[in-house]
DNA sequence: ATCAATGCAAATAATTTGCAAAAAG
DNA sequence: CTTTTTGCAAATTATTTGCATTGAT
């Protein structure tokens, strides 16, 4: 569950800041290295606690010029779940089509794929004289503790 | 396209302000008659000058505390396009299940339902052993111009 | 009369930005 | 050396809130 998790996407950002003529710091390997070392989604707030853990000297600012790079990448995709703070999620590189869903209770996040739901949306996609470029899905829902016991506050 | 739209919304939000105890006001009066005088999508801000041409002493601060009622009462629903404020959608109560596509030029957005969707959702997430109370899909695309010309920038 | 609802202005809170100093190439 | 990147602190911006006043019932 730990270090060597998206070794693979971290490989392909580094490449994406080559390209673009970035530099490499001791605050972005700190970043990059948090990202691509969980499948879990996080917030702005917990990149940073968790980055500073490896480099005490990464900021707030940094982190928060970091994301962009990383949603531009295609390799972290942005979620909005309805809170005040934006999630992001770095499970995209493995699996481009999947969605989500949330127990409106515990707010427990479950991902799954539907290749039969994604030809559906672009047929009818299709129709309406538009093309897809990517999708979002999300279920708000009762996770199976909610259903049985009425409440599941975990809170992660 | 104009003031009678929606009134079967509207006379189910009068009926749930009043289970709810609430007063009736001038100027929620005027919010009430914009929000479903209109099947377009709309922001805070588009809502308090449209209530204001109803009634100029309409407040900012009227709009944003009327608007968790209006979500509340599940007749509009607050949506999240990526922008940085939210959109409102008055078309929930005639169609609950709708989706949307969004063109990622010029930001033209189409409604979409379809059963068979819906259905899968149903299969998918009940063997996850969650139930859907909720769902939301959001798909970025092309629309016909943006395709056929490579540009179709109107901003709505 | 009573209590909810309003407008105003100040507060919040996530995110962004200007700038001088530090680090990368 | 030159140019990018950084941390800091101040700015921004949608939304929320405290409070004295107004208005509905």
């Amino acid at each position: 569950m730990a270090g060597t998790l998206n070794q693979e996407a971290k490989k392909r950002f580094l490449d994406f800041l080559e390209t673009k003529q970035l530099r490499m710091t001791g605050q972005r390997m700190a970043i990059i290295d948090t990202v691509f070392s969980t499948n879990e989604h996080f917030t702005a707030d917990q990149l940073i606690e968790w980055s500073r853990e490896r480099d005490h000297s990464v900021s707030r600012a940094t982190v928060y010029r970091t994301l962009p790079l990383l949603t531009e990448s295609g390799l972290v995709r942005e979620m909005d779940f309805g809170k005040e703070y934006k999630f992001y999620d770095p499970n995209y590189a493995d699996h481009p089509h999947h969605n989500h869903i949330i127990c409106k209770d515990c707010e427990k996040i479950v991902e799954f794929e539907s290749a039969r739901i994604a030809e559906l949306e672009n047929e009818i996609v299709h129709k309406l004289g538009f093309s897809v470029s990517s999708q979002q899905l999300q279920i708000t829902g009762s996770c199976d503790a909610l259903k049985r016991l009425g409440a599941c506050k975990h809170k992660h």
